[in-house]
This record gives C-alpha cells, sequence and structure tokens, in this order.
DNA sequence: CATGAATGAGAGTTCATTCAT
DNA sequence: AATGAATGAACTCTCATTCAT
C-alpha cells in the first residue's frame, strides 16, 4: 500500500514535466521514419499515449513540433559531447579514432543517429532549422574533427591533407551508415553491420591518413 | 504512310511521345526538393506546362508516378553504364578509380545525383520501390565496385580487406556527396564543391588501399 | 459565531458572492465585443480572473453562460426601472422625454447597452432567450412608451398616431444608438456622441409628435 | 430537342461565371442568420448545392468569404442606386422621401437588408471591413441623405436642423427596421410589418422636418 | 488528347468540457 | 472552492483523383 501509494500520488506533476520529452521522442521516430509530412499528428499523440489536442498543450504547430524536436534532442547530446572530449586522449591517432567513435556510439547507434536522415529530408522545407543545424552542430561538429586532424599533421603522424574537405570525407561513412540504418535497413539489414562496417572503415581511413606504416592503433 | 503522313505533326507527335519523361524529370526534381509528400501534383504539372489532369493520362497515381520516375530514370542510366563499363581500363587501381569517378560525372553530378536522396527519405514509405532500389540497383552497382577491389587484391595491389564493407565505406562518400548537394547545400555551398571534396576523396582512400606507395595515379 | 468568526475570511466570502457576477460581466464584456461563437471561455475566465474550470462551478455551459447573462443583468435593471418610472412627471410631454431619455441614461450609454447588439445577433442561435428578451423586456418596455403616448393624445398633446407602430419608430433611434456605440463606433467615433445625436433626435421626433407650436420642452 | 441541347450545352462555362455570386447569395444568407463565426462552410457549401472543396476554388478562406460577399453584394447595390438617384424629383420633399424609401425597396427589403445585422455583429472582428463599409457605403448614403436635406433647407421647407446628426436620426429607424426583421422578427413577426411601421415613421419624421402644416407628400 | 472544375476523404487545429488534484 | 492538464468532437482547409467537356 505504501510504495503503491507513494509513486501513484504526483502524477499529474510528473507527466507535466516529463510530457515534452516523450511528446519529442514519439515525434522523432515517426519523422525518421515516414517523414515530416507523412507523419501524422494523430499517430504522433497515439505513440506517445495522448490525445491529438494534448500536443498542442505543448507544441504551437506540427512545425513547431518539427522545430523542437530537432533543437532539443540535439542541444541535449551537443552539451553531453563536449563533456566527453575533455575527458579524451592526448595522442592525436588515438583522439581522432575516440572522436569518431564516440560520434557513432553517442549520436550514429542512438535513436539520434536518425536526425540526419530527417535533416537531409527537410533541409528545402525547413531552411531556418537546416541553417541552424548547419551553423550549430555541424560546423561545430567539423571543428572538432579538424583540430584533431590538424594536430595530427602538425606532429607528423598524418599526412598532409586538405583539412577541411577530408573532414567530411572521413564523416561521411560513419553518418551514411546512420542514415542508411533509417532508411534502406529494412530492406538489406546485411549492409548495415556496424560491427563489419567500422572496422573497414578504420582501417581504410587511417591507412589513407598515417604516414608511416601501421601504428596500431587498428584493433 | 507517305511522307506527308510520316511528317504530318511532328510537333504533336514528338511531345507525345516526350510527355512521360518531361513529367518524370519535373516530378524528379519536386521529389527531390521537397520530398513525395509535400509534392503537390498541381506544382508537378505547372513546372511540366500541363494540367493537373493530363498527369493521369500517363499515370496511374501519384504513388505510380514516383515509382515510374524512379525506375524510368533509374534504368535509362543502368544500361548507359554498363555500356561504359566494358570500355574500362583493364588495370584494377585505374579500373576503380575510373568506376568511382565515373559514378559521379554520370549520376552524383547529374539530377539523378537526387535518386539517393529521395529513395532515403522515401524507404520506409515505399518498401517495394526500396527493395527494388536495392537489389536492382545498390547490390549491382556494389557488384561492379567489389570485383575491382577483388582483382586489385588479387594482383597484390589493393591490401587485403573485407570486400563487401569496404565497397560500402568506398561509396559512402560519392553518395554523401551527392545527398548533400540536394539537401544542406543551399545553407552551405561551401561544403559542396566537387573540385575540393573529390581529390580529398580519393587521396584518402586509394592511399588507404593500396599496399605500396603512391601509385600515381592520383591527379 | 464570535466577531473573530464572521470576518475570519472577509475576502473569501464576498468574493464567493460577488464571483458569479464578475463572471458575469466579464462575460458580458466579450460577447458584446466579439460575439457568442468567437468567445473563448479561456478568455471570459481570463478577464475575470479566474481559471476556465471555475466557469464551470457557477455555470453549466457556456450556453447556460449567456442566458444567465442576459437575463440576470437584464432583470436587475427592469426592477430598477420600474422603480424609478413611478417618480416620474405626470405630464405626458415631460413623461415621454424622461422614459426615452432615462433609457438611454439607465442602458443605452451603460455597459447593458451592448446587449441590444448581442440580442440582434444570437436572436437566430438563442430562440428562447430571444423569446423571453422580447416578450419579458421588449414588450414591458414599449408598453410604457405607448402609454405615456396614449396619455399625451388624450389630452391633445400629441397627434393622433399609429401607437405600436409609433413607438417603434421612437425607440428605433435610441436602440440604434446604443447598438452603434458598440460596434461601428471604433471606425466612427464621431458618429457616436449622444450629446450632438440625442438633441437632434429628440427635436425632430417631439416636433413630429406634437399637435401645437413648440411647447418648449426641448433643451 | 433543340432548345434542350441549347440550355444544356455550356454547363461547365456557365456555372463558372455564376457560382461565385451563387456562393456568396448562400453564405450572406448564413452569416446573417447565424453570424460569421457559428456558420459553417459545409453548410454553405450544402445551400449553395456544391461541395465543401468548391468555396476553396473561388475564395481562398472563410474570412475572404466573407469579405467578399460584403463588398460584392454591396458594390452592385451602390452602382445601382447611383443609377436611380440620377432619375428622382427635383423637389426637396419628395426628394428625400423618394431617397429613404428608395433605400428601403432596394436594400432593407431585399436579402441586402441582412448586412447591416451582420456588419454590426462583426465589426469588432473584423474591423478592414468595417472601416470599408463605414467609408464607402454608410458615408456615401448619408451623404446623399444630407444633401437632400439641406437643399430643402435652403428652400425654406425644412425647419433648420443639426444635419448630420438629423440624417443619422432618420435613418436609424429604417436601420433598425431592416435589422429586426433579419434578428428578433422570428419572436415577433408583428413588430415587422413594413406597411404599418414606414408611413408611422414617415408620419413623424416629415411632420418633424417640415416648417409648414403638412405639406401632403404622406400618404 | 487535354483540360480544369468539382469532389470528398483526411489532415491540422481549436475549444467547450471534464476531472484528478 | 479552485485549478489546469487532458480530452475529442467539430471545424477549416488541402489535395489526389475524377469526369464532362
Amino acid at each position: 500500500m505504501s510504495e503503491q501509494h507513494a509513486t501513484a500520488r504526483p502524477r499529474h506533476r510528473r507527466r507535466k514535466q516529463a510530457r515534452p520529452s516523450e511528446l519529442a521522442a514519439a515525434a522523432l521516430g515517426l519523422f525518421v521514419e515516414k517523414g515530416y509530412a507523412a507523419t501524422r499528428l494523430d499517430e504522433v499523440a497515439a505513440r506517445a499515449g495522448v490525445s491529438k489536442g494534448t500536443l498542442y498543450l505543448y507544441f504551437d504547430s506540427k512545425e513547431a513540433l518539427f522545430k523542437a524536436v530537432i533543437q532539443d534532442r540535439v542541444e541535449a547530446v551537443m552539451s553531453e559531447g563536449e563533456a566527453l572530449l575533455a575527458s579524451l586522449q592526448d595522442d592525436p591517432v588515438r583522439l581522432l579514432r575516440e572522436i569518431l567513435m564516440g560520434w557513432w556510439e553517442l549520436i550514429g547507434a542512438t535513436d539520434l543517429g536518425g536526425i540526419p536522415k530527417v535533416m537531409i529530408a527537410e533541409a528545402h522545407n525547413f531552411p531556418e532549422v537546416a541553417r541552424y543545424f548547419n551553423e550549430d552542430v555541424i560546423s561545430r561538429g567539423r571543428a572538432v574533427v579538424a583540430s584533431a586532424l590538424r594536430l595530427g599533421i602538425e606532429r607528423g603522424l598524418f599526412r598532409v591533407v586538405d583539412v577541411p574537405a577530408t573532414v567530411q570525407v572521413l564523416m561521411a561513412p560513419l553518418i551514411m551508415l546512420s542514415v542508411w540504418r533509417n532508411s534502406m535497413a529494412v530492406c538489406d539489414p546485411a549492409a548495415c553491420r556496424p560491427e563489419v562496417y567500422l572496422p573497414a572503415y578504420f582501417d581504410v581511413v587511417f591507412k589513407g591518413l598515417l604516414t608511416g606504416p601501421d601504428s596500431g592503433v587498428l584493433p
């Protein structure tokens, strides 16, 4: 009786706090699956276990829901990511590896991995969100990778490459993998096995970057 | 039957023949820009310079239009691509390079470069199209790259790698570039300059694949 | 029981008594401004400084609120008006003038002046209220004016006219003025100056009613 | 056969021309009856014998429909009215009488007689329409009455009165009658008999305006 | 063949009403 | 007594689809 009572009481209040993120999570899932336009608010509400009208207690419109979903989820992971960066290795080669692997584990492999798919699909329809995403998210991410790359070049561990372009080349397979997992994977699950794909990825790109013979960072 | 008859209404005849592909081209452009659901048939018709009803003379439904757009355009380029393959180098290193560069020039850089974006966005909504695309297009493309890669490995020019996974890693930056050109490019045109991106790409991946020192295939 | 008790929560007690009429006043104001259908209960509650749910402690529904607003406010003024009538002049000419002017001052010029506008707008949607208003309010008002008019005719002060029709003609400019003040006045405040309008009104209608030369009742 | 054929053929074209005014007429009727907010577009469409979507072929939104209904109907009658004015008497007394009676016959007694009711009810919700109506319709109407009144005063036929205020007083009973016919009439048909009301009206106001004894214009 | 007016099912959004707190 | 989070029916508006011309 006591335990039951203790958890049953503050129902309204607790939900009030939790609702927006529950709704956003449900919405993100559907936006990733079906795209923005094809997602009906009925479905979002049903998946979150509320009625359609409840969505409008927390979001002004479908468009506002979309923006909130992208920005709120992204900002949460950004701060988490920056905290992680501080704890990373000083060795540039390990550093770059940990950054790329960290991106995969923190973003690519989680439900946030669907956001790149959504942003790719909706960039034209939501230019403001796309601009925000490009400037506040992608650019910052690229800067982190670029600084690791530059550090390695300075110390003679990486070959001299065009840093900005190479950063994009390095990120592309990771982003592609997370996009693929959220779109074509249903057709071809074999093509989306990170445990096979990632080693091959690290193998090629580190061999492609390093100056000397195999440095032993590859697993 | 006579000359007269054959040329009586050349414009009319030609247009009649050309209509479906004109419509498909207009539709593809809009599907790439806005996505399937957000594209109105009004717009497709307007862009093609016909009335909305005319679309239904050539396509049974919006869905049928979508499928036709993907399949027709893709099949056209597939046969063209296979013809090209026959004329390629026998040297595996050059061969791989020509395949990847050929993909870019024939697909990535043209309006077909939007198709990967569309397929990524709509895979969940059109599983049959996605399956077709995966099996008849992607798999065949991968097979071509894989055979070049295997040839190079057999001849000791490429390192021994996991071929299927590495094929995907190799394709990812190219697909990513073509996707990016059709979505985020409006926000960040600087990030989509193939003339900068492609050399950095070839630099890293060929250095990452080759066994010996630089073979000189990189421009 | 003691003084202490009686005054223990004076604010609370007084508010509890005052609530329904505060709510009704807020509702009337909004019904007059925007009409019944366009008035949201949120707004009524906000204007009265309570929550939306509180409205339902005092009124069963929006419709019940509407009826209460009309009937309560109207009945209050009806009894007040009848008290006033007893104190009026015996001279039919002055009597009629005081009735008409009294209507303006007691109703037309106050917030009750909005009720005719609301009743006009909502008569079709609330036929019962309209019937009540017509029978219990308008008819009684007309009867008062009619008896003054008949008295004047009997005494040879007013010309012989069709009494029921003339009563309506006499009331029309007054009602029109109070309606106008609550609708078009925002566009054209100059058209709603009672200090100009009322003298012109009394000038024309008394000159139109009186048998002899100017009797001097006009200011 | 021939007659049938002659009228049956151009169905689409003829409707295309006629539709907007059919729709506007249906909409006006309902706006007058129930008010803007309480009128559902379903009903408008049903009354006009079309589907809901058809409304949107001719009007961008419910609001646009409202504006069009007011403005189109009003403008049509304004030009008609101005044509009539040219043909009126030169005698100021008859002129004024014909103007007032003409207003009744052309506007008050027709379906346009509902427009004052609607404008009164919706002035707050559609301030732009109210401004238009006030400036382009009411003011012009007042100017016509004012000029007849001034003419009569100049020629010594009417007493010297405050012209602008008296114009409003003169119009008020007419407008009130048309408003009443469209709102309270259902409750009290006896109060809305123009054949009784109008003579009493003309009796009082002309007696109220004229300088001398009865001039004989009153029927 | 081609048109475009017409349709109506379905989507986003609002708001009177309820009820656990 | 008072709150305000939640509901869902009802509304406005959209757009794929049809069909008479």
